[in-house]
DNA sequence: GATTTCATAGTTTTT
DNA sequence: CTATGAAATC
């Protein structure tokens, strides 16, 4: 048992409890990772096949982390542990039993592009109004129920969703997800949610195949329950009936994806599934001083929804955590870089010692800025992800053509490119005449003078470029094979040609996906190296590991989500803002905004020793200025804890507590306060205007939200104007405007900056 | 059918 | 401001 030393009690009592079901809730920075690799090492060591363990976590990353780990605890075992995200490992399953559900098994997974693409094409079809029916609300909308596992028949047939969208105008939402699951079905392919929806449904209509699993899967661990949506939840459940040896993990202060479904009542109601429950938490963090447990803790005290727990440190208390104010997003930046200049000289750190955080992607660019203009090295996680790039995207939909020739997103992203005069009206008269022969787009075009008038000869050369694939790839390794694809689709050359920096880029970049293909087909620990193989993980990977320098010293940057599940000796959070942080979005709901509270507490708990919130009185967006107000965040934040640094203002020297400063400074609005036509005005030349209006001095947008027809308004750019019309409905609301210097103008009060200057 | 310009919409998070 | 899709033009 000298492997359990090092565990504190309650840690070793979750990893030696080793059946039946037990709920683990581990606050932040408490073990988690350590007590599930533990506890998988003792299964095995306790006489537990490594064949019959399953462990299910949300991302590649911690699959990878923790097989590393485990490897390191029981050796080549490991690799004999099914484990990876609910999504890899389902498609592994659905490819084995795909027969039984009618799919191939070589099916192919859309990302959310392809997604949304289908639907767009659908919406076009059926000439539906892109306003009432946006292609994210459609996607989402259908998604929901997937995760829901509301499938179209289900959704068609359901009073409440048919009154719901029928009520809103979108009463055709049933008829586009039917249409959109047998376009894909057609394709032979699987959407994300489809992974998780179509394993229900095997499990459910095949009792031999859930039989099977239940059997093989005699222990299962599932990480960042809090993290588990209704399908997922249903598919453990599932899984887990017969043995009941089902381990979750999760800490309910951390569910920060109930927007992409997760349902936080999974870790809630635990208990009432499994009555027999053995709980047992960690309370103890490992990783913060006293003052960031305890700030993240008083944060955390706000929101009603949780389990009891008392997380603590017996660290020293630490420094307290600094607030800076800025007067704009780019000062903020400044001010953050100098921070991080200025700690690491004094205190010898590296770099990869900080992070800074930020609620949305859009806000790393005033972060980049600053830190390049102190040539401090950086380097941005999450964002567009490698396998996200339009060059990798294109040749993956050769190979993914070339293995599923139904693939109608891959067909019609590469049909025409590189040029080979295929245009839209061809492909138009494609879809159509596979529409109407019940064919595939592929089919039609393999025998295209016969279906389709006016058939280049181009466009069967394409097909039997695609089949001559299909047949070289057969005895190639994936290697050989993807070179040949790239090499006599001509896209390549296509690439090669550009000597753009772009195009360069582009090149490169598909130098190093063949690089990775190379290493993929010389693996030893895998029997099949073919193409297809390679290509039946590619749509889950993320951009984690083809890093090339992993080991860099540099500063982190990335999204609070992304941040989840790491740590830093020293943290930046930017941006706390009402409106960004908690988000505009969640402040319609107490749920939402408990989200953004959570959030918040993920973000807190990521430092060690060094916590620094900061905040900008202006910032840009959309490519205007606005004025912002700090985050009511901070105001939950017991004074006690905080550090004050408004040096960006001569501040009346020691305030004694934020809200105080707040106040004071919030009665005289000075310059900082105030978004003074900005530091450095954006030069405006809106081409149409031949001279630019000149906001009054005391110009001020107003609240629209009783606008008028007939009220005269000032517009910050379009100058004074009447309010002609008004239309749409809530936060849509469309203003038609006649304005004197340039005459008529259709405005979204959301977003127009008006000042109402007299009522009708 | 291809290339250009124009218009519009959107920024919360990701497998 | 930027990315994407549509229209206009060659």
């Amino acid at each position: 048992m000298d492997y359990l030393e090092g565990l504190n009690p309650e840690q070793k009592a979750a990893v030696k409890q080793i059946q039946g079901p037990v709920m683990i809730i581990a606050g932040a920075g408490s073990g988690k990772t350590r007590v599930i690799t533990y506890r998988v090492a003792h299964l095995i060591r306790s006489g537990v096949d490594s064949f019959n363990i399953l462990v299910l976590t949300f991302t590649n990353k911690a699959a990878k982390e923790m097989r590393e780990r485990i490897n390191h605890l029981v050796g080549p075992e490991a690799k004999n542990i099914w484990m990876g995200t609910f999504h890899s490992v389902f498609a592994k399953i659905l490819r084995v039993e795909a027969d039984k559900i009618g799919y191939p098994n070589n099916f192919t997974i859309y990302d959310t592009d392809d997604s949304k693409s289908v639907i767009r094409a659908i919406l076009k079809e059926m000439s539906l109004d892109d306003k009432l029916y946006n292609q994210n609300f459609v996607y989402n909308r259908i998604s929901a129920a997937k995760n829901n596992l509301v499938g179209w028949q289900e959704y068609q047939n359901n009073d409440q969703i048919q009154a719901d969208d029928f009520s809103s105008g979108r009463g055709m939402l049933g008829k586009i997800y039917e249409t959109y699951a047998n376009r894909c079905f057609r394709a032979g392919a699987m959407d994300f949610d489809d992974l998780l929806f179509k394993t229900n449904e095997l499990l459910k209509n095949h009792p031999d195949v859930l039989n099977k699993y239940q059997h093989k899967f005699k222990y299962l661990m599932v990480d960042e329950y809090q993290d588990t949506n209704f399908s997922q939840y249903l598919i453990v459940k599932r899984l887990a009936a017969v043995n009941e040896n089902i381990c979750v993990v999760g800490d309910d202060a951390q569910s920060i994806y109930a927007f992409r479904g997760a349902n936080i009542q999974n870790i809630l109601n635990f208990e009432k599934d499994y009555p027999d429950l053995k709980v047992f938490k960690l309370e103890q963090n490992y990783r913060s001083t006293q003052n960031i447990v305890n700030v993240a803790n008083s944060i955390i005290a706000n929101n009603k929804d949780q389990l009891k727990k008392n997380v603590f440190s017996e660290k020293e208390s630490g420094d307290k955590i600094k607030v800076m104010r800025a007067f704009s997003d780019n000062e903020e930046g400044k001010m953050v870089a100098d921070a991080i200049m200025h700690q690491r000289t004094t205190k010898g750190l590296k770099w990869t010692d900080f992070a800074i955080l930020y609620r949305t992607n859009a806000q790393s660019r005033s972060m980049e800025e600053a830190l390049r203009k102190l040539n401090i090295p950086y380097k941005i996680y999450g964002g567009l992800s490698f396998y996200q790039r339009k060059e990798i995207k294109d040749l993956i939909a050769y190979f993914r053509l070339t293995f599923n020739p139904n693939d109608e997103e891959a067909l019609k992203r590469v049909i025409n490119y590189p040029k080979r005069g295929i245009g839209d009206t061809t492909v138009d008269r494609v879809i159509v005449a596979a529409d109407k022969n019940q064919l595939t787009p592929f089919e039609i075009i393999l025998q295209a003078p016969r279906y389709v008038e006016k058939a280049p000869a181009s466009l069967t050369a394409f097909a039997t470029m695609i089949q001559s694939f299909q047949v070289i790839t057969k005895n190639l390794n994936a290697y050989e094979a993807a070179l040949h694809i790239a090499q006599h689709s001509g896209l390549l050359k296509d690439l090669y040609e550009d000597k753009s920096v772009e195009g360069l880029n582009r090149y490169e970049n598909i130098q190093e996906l063949l690089n990775g293909i190379k290493e993929f087909s010389e693996r030893e620990d895998i029997e099949e190296r073919g193409l297809d193989i390679f290509m039946q993980d590619v749509a889950l990977l993320t951009n984690d590991d083809n890093d090339k320098d992993k080991n860099a010293d540099t500063v982190s940057l990335m999204t609070i989500h992304s941040s989840k599940g790491l740590e830093f000796p020293q943290v930046h959070i930017v941006g706390l803002e009402e409106n960004l942080f908690p988000s505009q979005m969640s402040l319609n709901s107490r749920s939402d905004l408990e989200e953004e509270r959570r959030l918040f507490y993920v973000a807190i708990t990521r430092a060690e020793y060094k916590l620094t919130i900061s905040y900008a009185t202006s910032r840009f967006k959309f490519g205007t200025l606005i004025s912002c107000e700090p985050s009511r965040f901070l105001d939950e934040i017991d004074a006690k804890y905080l550090e004050l640094d408004f040096t960006a203002k001569p501040a009346p020297a020691a305030s004694a507590s934020y809200q105080d400063e707040r106040a004071a400074w919030s009665r005289k609005p000075d310059a900082f306060s105030k978004p003074k036509p900005a530091p450095a005005a954006p030069v405006k030349t809106t081409s149409i205007l031949a001279k630019a209006h000149i906001p009054s001095p005391g110009f001020k947008p107003s609240d629209t939200s009783n606008i008028q027809v007939g009220m005269e308004v000032e517009h910050e750019r379009f100058g004074f104007g009447k309010v002609i019309s008004l239309e749409g409905n809530k936060p849509d609301i469309k203003a038609t405007i006649f304005f004197k210097e340039i005459g008529q103008k259709q405005l979204l009060l959301k977003f127009a900056k008006l000042s109402i200057i007299t009522g009708n």
